[in-house]
Parts: C-alpha cells; sequence; structure tokens
DNA sequence: GGAGTTTGCTTTCCGCTCGCAATCAAAGTC
DNA sequence: GACTTTGATTGCGAGCGGAAAGCAAACTCC
C-alpha cells in the first residue's frame, strides 16, 4: 500500500520481535517473502543499527550454517509498568525485550494525581539511570478502562489516575512516551507472548483481586473497544438481588459481604481455607465467578483463559473443580490455567507493548496483535 | 502480496458492494488508490461483464458528469434463508443485491434432517425457476452455533440442523454453494448493511424467541469462534438457583416458568401485557435481560444493540426503560434499537452473505465485514 | 455562442520493487 | 580434494502503481 519496502522491512522486525533469535531464511519462511527479499531488507535494519548478526549458530543440518539475527538491544532502556491499587510492579528490558531487571514496591496511593506521577516518573529515571542508560519508552497498565483518547475511567481502586493530570503529569515528568492501558490487557499480552497462553490465538485473562478485571485476544488481537470496557465483566448485575460481580468476587467485596454475613474475615484469602468450604459466602463466589468465566468464554471463545490477581493464587487447588463445571456448561470449554508469569504478567506485558511501539515507527506491526495500548492524549 | 492487479480489483469490487451505485472518482477517494489505477481495474470488471456504467448521473457540482458504476445484477439470482424454529424466511436477491422476491412460510420442523434439507432446497429452486433464473449460492442462518468445520452445534429448537446430512443434502439438493451460519450472526449483518447498525463499526444484536442469542461484531466483523460459540450469552447461569438465562428470557422459557410459578400464560408475549407489568416473573425476565444486554455490552462495546426475534416485539415500549438501566450500570452504554428489517433481518443479511461469496472468488473482501459465515465442509 | 473553468476519465511514461535464477560462500560428506 | 547441501547475494526482467499530461464533457461568464 504505502511503500511496499518499508512494509516489508516492518513484517521483518515483526518477525523478529515475535521469533527473536533467528535467520534470514526461517524469516523468508515464515512471511512468505522471497530470500532475496529479507536479505535486501536485513541489510538496511543493519545499516541503521537495528538489528546485527549474531555469532550464535543456532542449529546445523549440513550446508553452510545460517547466520543468526537479533534486535540491537543496547540502544536504551524501556520500562513496563503495572500500577496497581496495592503494589506497583516494574520491568526494565532492552531494546530486544530482554528483562534487565525487576522489582515490586507499594503503590502510594496517598498521593494525588501529580504527585503519584512524579513519584513513578521519579522511581523509573532513578533505576534506569543505574543502569546506565535512559528511558526511551514507557508503557504503564492501570486499573481502570482506557479509553481510545487516553481518559482513564472504571479505576474506583486507584482514582487518581483518572485524574487526566496524570497521564501528562508522568510524560512530562519521565520525557519519554508514555502509553497506557487497561492493567488486565497487559498482563493478557504478557501472558500470550511469555506465558500460558502462548501459540492460543484466542485467549482470555481474568484478574481478581482488588477489582476484578478481564482481557479477550481474538487471533492474537487483544480488543479494546472506544471506551476501553470490554472486559468490564465486574459490571454485570448477576448477582443475589442484582449485585455487580465486582462486589463479590474482589477482595475488598470478599472483605465487606463476610462481615455483611456476620462472619468477618482477616483477609480476603481466608475465605479460601478448607473450613470455609462449604459456607454460603463461597459458594456464592464460586457462583459468580463461574458466571465471569462462563461470559468470557462465550464473549470471545478463547482456547485458554489465564487467571490472575491477587485472589486467583488462592483458587489454583480449585481449578480443576472450576473447569470442570464450566465444561459442563458449554459443549467446548476453554482450558483454564493459572498465570504463568504470576504477579508480574501485567509489568512484563507492559514491557513488550513498550517495546513495540519503539519498532512501530519503523513499520513493525506488533506481531500478532495490532495496536496494544493506546499513547495517551497529548 | 499475492496479485497486486487482483488486490486492487477486489479493492473496488468490495467498495462496490458497499457503496452500490457509486463512480470511479469515488471509489479513488474512498479506496485511497490513484485514479489511474481504479479506472484500468474499472476496465477489466467491465469487460469481464461483472460490472456496467448505468446512464444516471448521481449529481452536479460542476464540470464533467462522473458516470455511474454499478455491479451487473441480472446475472443470475442468490438466496437468503433464515430457517427459524417455527418460521423460515426467505429473500431472493440479484447479484447486486436488489431484493427480488420474500416470503415466510412455517418451518417444516416435524421432518427429519434429509427430508427438511430437501423441503428447503425444493422450495428455492421452485421459486427462483419463476423468476426465470437459477440459483447461483445459497446462505442459510440457522438457530444454532455453526463452527468454522460447518458442524452445528446448540440448536435445541430445531435439532435437525445438527445432523451433517442436512448441509450436505441441502448442497447436493440445492446444486450450488450453501453457506450457513448462526442466524443472529446474519441478522446483525443486515441491520448493518441495510438497517439500524449502519454506520456503526461496533455493534451488536440479540434476539429473543423460541432462543435467546446474540451476535458482536468489532470494526465491521462479525465475531465467530472456533466453534461458533461466541454470542451464546444463553448459557450463562446467572437465573436464579443458577438457572441459565435461555431458559427465562425465551418464548417457551417464559411459558414454562410461568406455568411452574401457577400463572399460566396462554402466549409469551402476555408476560409484557400491563397487567403483569409488576408481576415476580416480569421481574425476573427484565433483570435476566439486563444481565444479557450488560454482558453484550462489556464483550465488545458496540454502539448500538439491536434488538430483533419474537419475543423482542414485545418489548419495544419498554426500550426506553432498558436503555435507562443499562445507563445507570455502565457509564458509556450502547443504543437500544429495535431490529429496523423486523423479522427479516436474518434473511436479508444471509442474503448479503450469499452475494458477498459470489464476489469473493473475484478477491473482494466483503466491505469492513472479513469473512462472515462459512461455507460447510464438503 | 465562444472562451474559460471545473471536473471526470484515460494514457503515457517513469521509477520502483519483487522474485527468479545464477552465483558466490561456507559448511559437511565421501 | 571433489561433491553435496544449505545460506546469502546479485543481476536481470517483468509488472505494478502513481504523477502528470492529455482528452472529454459539462457548466459559467461575458
Amino acid at each position: 500500500m504505502t511503500d511496499l519496502r518499508e512494509a516489508n522491512r516492518g513484517a521483518v522486525l515483526s518477525d523478529l520481535l515475535l521469533h527473536r533469535p533467528t535467520t534470514r531464511t526461517a524469516i523468508a519462511q515464515r512471511t512468505g517473502l522471497s530470500a532475496a527479499t529479507i536479505s535486501r531488507a536485513v541489510e538496511v535494519l543493519v545499516a541503521d543499527g537495528v538489528v546485527r548478526e549474531v555469532s550464535e549458530v543456532v542449529s546445523a543440518n549440513r550446508g553452510r550454517r545460517a547466520v543468526a539475527l537479533d534486535l540491537v538491544g543496547e540502544r536504551s532502556v524501556v520500562a513496563g509498568v503495572d500500577l496497581g491499587a496495592s503494589a506497583t510492579r516494574v520491568v526494565l528490558v532492552d531494546f530486544a525485550g530482554s528483562e534487565l531487571r525487576r522489582w515490586e514496591q507499594p503503590t502510594r496511593s496517598d498521593l494525588p494525581a501529580a504527585d503519584l506521577a512524579d513519584w513513578l516518573a521519579g522511581m523509573l529515571t532513578d533505576r534506569s539511570a543505574d543502569l546506565g542508560a535512559g528511558l526511551a519508552a514507557v508503557s504503564v497498565g492501570l486499573p481502570g478502562a482506557v479509553a481510545e483518547s487516553g481518559a482513564v475511567s472504571n479505576a474506583p481502586n486507584l482514582p487518581q489516575v483518572m485524574d487526566p493530570g496524570f497521564v501528562t503529569g508522568l510524560r512530562r515528568a519521565g520525557g519519554v512516551g508514555v502509553r497506557v492501558d487497561n492493567d488486565v490487557n497487559y498482563a493478557l499480552l504478557g501472558e500470550q507472548r511469555r506465558g500460558a497462553a502462548a501459540h492460543a490465538g484466542d485467549a482470555a485473562m481474568v484478574t481478581i483481586g482488588a477489582g476484578l478485571g478481564a482481557a479477550l485476544a481474538i487471533d492474537g488481537r487483544i480488543l479494546h473497544g472506544r471506551h476501553g470496557l470490554i472486559g468490564e465483566f465486574g459490571q454485570l448485575p448477576a448477582g443475589p438481588m442484582g449485585t455487580r460481580l465486582e462486589h463479590m468476587v474482589t477482595g475488598p467485596g470478599i472483605l465487606r459481604r463476610a462481615e455483611e454475613a456476620g462472619v468477618p474475615l482477616a483477609r480476603p484469602q481466608d475465605l479460601f481455607a478448607e473450613e470455609h468450604r462449604l459456607s454460603p459466602l463461597r459458594t456464592q463466589f464460586d457462583h459468580a465467578l463461574q458466571i465471569v468465566l462462563t461470559a468470557v468464554a462465550v464473549a470471545s471463545e478463547p482456547e485458554v483463559v489465564v487467571l490472575g490477581g491477587g485472589i486467583a493464587d488462592s483458587l489454583a487447588g480449585d481449578l480443576d473443580r472450576y473447569q470442570a463445571t464450566l465444561g459442563a456448561t458449554l459443549q467446548v470449554a476453554p482450558r483454564l490455567v493459572p498465570a504463568e508469569l504470576g504477579a508480574f504478567s501485567g509489568a512484563i506485558g507492559a514491557a513488550i507493548d513498550a517495546v513495540h511501539s519503539l519498532y512501530a515507527d519503523l513499520g513493525a506491526e506488533p506481531g500478532l496483535g495490532g495496536g496494544h495500548g493506546r499513547s495517551a492524549a497529548s
């Protein structure tokens, strides 16, 4: 369409982002382009310093050894952030997407929007300075709905981020491109590329923690919606008396409902102890979760549903049971699996998005997925 | 990628399918291709007898009048069928998609699969013979989930169609390409192209009749899922005691629940009479429908949700109320509108799909939508 | 009613890209 | 050391689309 040459360069980069060390021949096979075209495209990318030949010879049948190609990672550092209601998780990666550092810290949820942005930006610049490299891009996952325009809504657990000043402040303080998206969307991206949803074109993720969130991907692409509302299954008024599900299957919701029922819990996780196994509260939770899982399944027909978030960890032992119930409801039920990247799937997904954004200028479409995340309005 | 020339020809055809009588210049503007390229492509299409110049000059600013282009319709006849549990609706259209004839008939649900196929095929060939033209393609909407493979499942209200012999029998008897898809998917396609969802990239449809069905479209494309389960929100176990919603908001479901409650109804529609306005049964129905609408909204974030099906007609007066409740639940709620094409949206959508399938060989992607329907395994 | 203008369509020409096929390169095999 | 296999590069030819010029058909203004 536009420039064929550039499109092909982009195709090579996209392929390289997905299959990290690879060879010219392999790229040619996967893209369907001729070896000549790939050779020419790679030549330009190497000259531009984006790609380099690495010595590691992958394997050998016979004949001449293929030269491995890889992205040049040292150009700068990129950050992926999962700004949760209680914990903030960060991953620093290089331009090739290789992880350099990760850490976790309590979120300064006491701060107003502008200060929260400064706090986060400061942490990122400090830590990346330790590595002797400036930040080139940042993607931040937020516990709320992120619209195409960059506006954030539906973030009751960290309301500051709905203030437009948060993102603008973050960009100003960081001095780099900042992309934001829903935290679950990033978590799913992470699990798609590096975790439990690898090789699944259609996948979904459900996180249960301070809030209830879901993300849906079809043909590798994460669905967003103009206002970022896709996946907000917590809004379903399917609980007793029309209660919203987010009031039943989240940490705070569990605590409140336990209190109302006269059996207060110290921590939400306690609901999943053996002693409460048959309690009405637990039964209601199971039922509500079942509705969410069914809704996710019929909304996008995923091959696999990844479960994440603080509460989900407590459910690991019950996964088979949920799976069985789901199978009884639907003829073809998705596989239910825990997040392979654990609490860091969101941060890792954000980092992947940030890396992709860097190569987007060069014509790379983010692999199978298209347009994950969105740079907030400037 | 493959053949550029062919791709451009396809782009012209696709544009023509969406904007029916149009001009070369208009096509050039919409596709972004140069006028020269369009001229060359049109030349071929006219020579092939697929497209022709029509005299009707669209309008005039000044200068030379643009020559209107249109598809050549008289080449043959194409059928769209909505095979419902109780009624079968058929639309015959020409190659340009212009309606030639439509009719409705009780479905011979008493017949086994093979005979049902023969009955339908016979009706189609008879009626199209009246028009002096053979059938070139048929698309049939079924009240069930249609998988990529063409297998039909989840069709409790017309179980015959799940028999693989139905589709193969239909193809054999008709002697033409037969495509099948879920009836609601076709209905949404119809409403997108000719009805209430025109100009809405993101749209959804919910039909309530003998069954409960939903279809979702994002960026003009209708979501299918490998097993065709997308949109089966009737499976949600969100009713009292975990009842599936399809047992609450369908005609048969309403009758059964009314009977169980000791207030039998003559017809499901009676539930919506003034006298039952505040009955528990009506309240439960409203609540269940609200769950479905919310689920649809957060599954695909449509701009508009089209309501169709026999029961939906009775809801017309209550639409504002549902709209208000939905608005209270979601910050950004879709518009709720009745099906503009009435009971024929499914048949019309099927006809549109059938027409598209004819031009697919020539490289036309079905406009905004991609791969609606699927030709069943042969 | 003729010159000028605007708009639509066609044609000429030119640059560009890709793929094929030949060639060079580097490894293993016999 | 010749042969084979696999990988990468290069020369060449065909095909494509776009810019721009040219032709056509309408309107407008004097």
